[in-house]
RNA sequence: CGGAGCGUAGCGCAGUCUGGUAGCGCGUUUGCUUCGGGAGCAAAAGGUCGAGGGUUCAAAUCCCUCCGCUCCGACCA
């Protein structure tokens, strides 16, 4: 392909809009265009790689014994109220009606869908195990698109569903498309770690996430460099201890704290460590009030709390209940005493034991000093659990050494769902004596578009991308510095007939451009491998070969006509 | 949905406070010179200043309404 022939549009300033490198380098190489918030258009150059990541997963997907189908983007708003997703996701989905008042949704994801085509099909015992799956648009309306391709309310997704007959049969799926997960990312020349996560709504269903590492990721995730613990902020657990009885407690003593409600406020009006106080917030879990204490300088976590709760719901308490049930305003609250005798109190385990805490009064303007968290408030043994969010520094719940805190980029996730969906679709089997069995289902999803990103996010330099010769829009560019002598161009059109013999697909920067300006642009889309090939290295000996990934100063002479083995070599290592 | 900021040429920006002929850099087009890390000179094209309404002799600029975008937060099977 000929530079001047394709679309390519390099810019060489920063979109003002992007926060991160790799959002920059997809605007400023001309990977993708923006047409609004969370909706990209993808050019030339763009589309090629995201059609490598296509053909990576769909390879690998294939490999794994998974089919391909596609199902409409399209979905009936009935398949939904099968589930209650209709409502339960509710504001995530873009919902529309036709003409006739059909409800219908843009699909966000495709279990619904997907169940429903296999209830129709599947009847018997013989024709599972199955993995289907498709590479398609979904649609998101995200509260806040950002980072672009990273969260946009428009993305290519492969989802893949898996049936099984039972539980260990579809464990044993779920490891088959595990390793898969590993392959894709692999190919992709991205280093991606799978992180436990929470099953959500799907119980204790187990399900992990992979994560391509990097600081602008929108994941924490919890690791121990020990042991190899993996897990997001959401699941991530901690050795937890009950407080050491280091101290006597002493008398219990309110303490006037006008307009101080924070910790943060608290304790530098007081003057004491933050971890000194209790944290004390009121939830709403279905619908009734809880107090969850925590150390001061913890985070309650939400999922770990209502799972603890039992609970189908759980939101933050309004202002006003939160007066209701303890007396004061937020700020002010504590476990001590609340005007609502009934209000049923938990607190992390770190607490346990816990003397000479300073917590709020349930009196506006007034803390509490010197409490004995046993002795001063109703909490038994059984209110106490592991409710906060794992931080840097705690200990490792498998090897009890330290864990630490690293960002990810969530490029895919394994599922197992259970029966979840087979039941509310009634997608049954016959097995070999007749009997109806509910098929046991797992999903598998991978962001195609957003591992194209992350890719960026993984290997950029400050001089641009630096594609892995996997999924780079070319994997040559051959940057043909003196268009107008015939010679030259005779050297680079056999050069990219040969590399092309070989399956390797070549750009020709053939454009009435300065050399200075072809390296910068090579360098900025950052194809693998560039080639010179100008009058001036042909009278030295040869064209220059080089990695996008090696130093500048790091070139090969070679003979023309050894080229394209030299570069077939490259690609290969 | 709350808080903040921005919207002026394809891209990046100035001009707005203090109303008076719409500018700069990059990019684009043409010509000449240059030619190994985003060249120089010369000429040129390109704008309903986000939209609508209002004030005024006069609005990019002041006022009102709306729309869009970005960031922080909330949200994210």
């Amino acid at each position: 392909m000929k530079w001047t022939k394709t679309l390519i549009q390099t810019l060489r300033d920063n979109p003002q809009d992007a926060e991160i490198d790799s959002h920059k380098l997809l605007v400023r190489a001309g990977i993708v265009k923006k047409l609004a918030g969370g909706l990209y258009t993808y050019l030339p150059l763009g589309m090629r790689s995201l059609k490598k990541v296509q053909a990576i997963v769909r390879d690998e997907m294939d490999k794994a014994g998974a089919l391909e189908i596609v199902m409409p983007i399209l979905q009936p708003a009935e398949l939904w109220r099968t589930t209650g997703r209709w409502d339960t996701m509710g504001a995530n989905m873009f919902k529309l009606k036709d003409r006739g008042e059909r409800e219908a949704a843009l699909g966000p994801t495709a279990e619904e869908e997907v169940t429903d085509l296999v209830k129709s099909v599947v009847g018997s015992y013989r024709q599972l195990p199955v993995t289907l799956y498709q590479i398609q648009w979904k649609f998101r309306d995200e509260t806040r698109p950002r980072f672009g391709l990273m969260r946009s309310k428009e993305f290519l997704m492969k989802d893949g569903y898996s049936f099984d007959v039972d539980a260990e049969a579809a464990d044993k799926t779920y490891w088959t498309m595990y390793h898969a997960y590993e392959r894709i990312f692999a190919r992709c020349g991205l280093k991606a770690v799978p992180v436990e996560a929470d099953g959500g709504d799907m119980g204790d269903s187990q399900t992990h996430e992979f994560h391509v590492l990097a600081d602008a990721g929108e994941d924490g995730i919890a690791f121990c460099e020990a042991c190899g613990y993996a897990a997001n902020l959401e699941k991530a657990t901690r050795a937890a201890s009950p407080a050491a009885a280091e101290e006597s407690a002493g008398e219990i003593e309110e303490v006037e704290t006008p307009n101080a409600r924070t910790i943060e406020e608290v304790s530098s009006f007081m003057g004491l460590e933050s971890s000194k106080f209790v944290k004390s917030l009121v939830y709403k879990a279905d619908g009734k009030c809880v107090m969850v204490c925590v150390p001061g300088d913890r985070d309650v976590n939400d999922v770990k709390l209502k799972r603890f709760l039992g609970a189908k719901s759980l939101e933050l308490a309004d202002f006003g209940s939160v007066l209701d049930v303890t007396g004061a305003n937020a700020g002010f609250v504590g476990p001590v005493n609340p005007s609502d005798k009934t209000l049923r109190i938990v607190a992390d385990i770190s607490l346990k034991g816990a003397v000479n805490r300073i917590v709020g009064a349930n009196k506006d303007g007034y803390h509490l000093k010197n409490v004995d968290l046993k002795r001063d408030t109703s909490l038994s043994d059984a209110d106490f659990a592991d409710l906060i969010v794992v931080a840097a520094g705690d200990v490792c719940p498998v090897c009890g050494k330290t864990i630490v805190i690293k960002r990810g980029i969530e490029v895919g996730q394994v599922f197992k769902l259970g029966t979840k969906y087979t039941e509310a679709f009634k997608a049954v089997y016959k097995n070999d004596k007749l009997e109806d069995k509910t098929i046991v289902m797992g999903c598998y999803g991978v962001g195609v578009s957003r591992t194209l990103q992350a890719v960026i996010e993984y290997s950029h330099d400050k001089d641009g991308i630096i594609w892995p010769a996997s999924v780079s829009p070319y994997q040559v560019c051959i940057c043909l510095l003196d268009p107008d002598q015939a010679e030259v161009v005779k050297v680079s059109d056999e050069l990219e007939a040969a590399l092309e013999a070989k399956g390797i697909d070549v750009i020709v920067d053939d454009r009435a451009e300065r050399p200075g300006v072809k390296f910068k642009d090579a360098d900025l889309i950052g194809f693998t491998v560039r080639v010179v090939v100008g009058a001036k290295g042909l009278t030295n000996g040869g064209v220059e070969v080089k990695l996008r990934s090696e130093d500048k100063s790091k070139t090969r002479v070679v003979k023309p006509e050894d080229a394209a083995a030299v570069i077939e070599e490259l690609i290969k290592g």
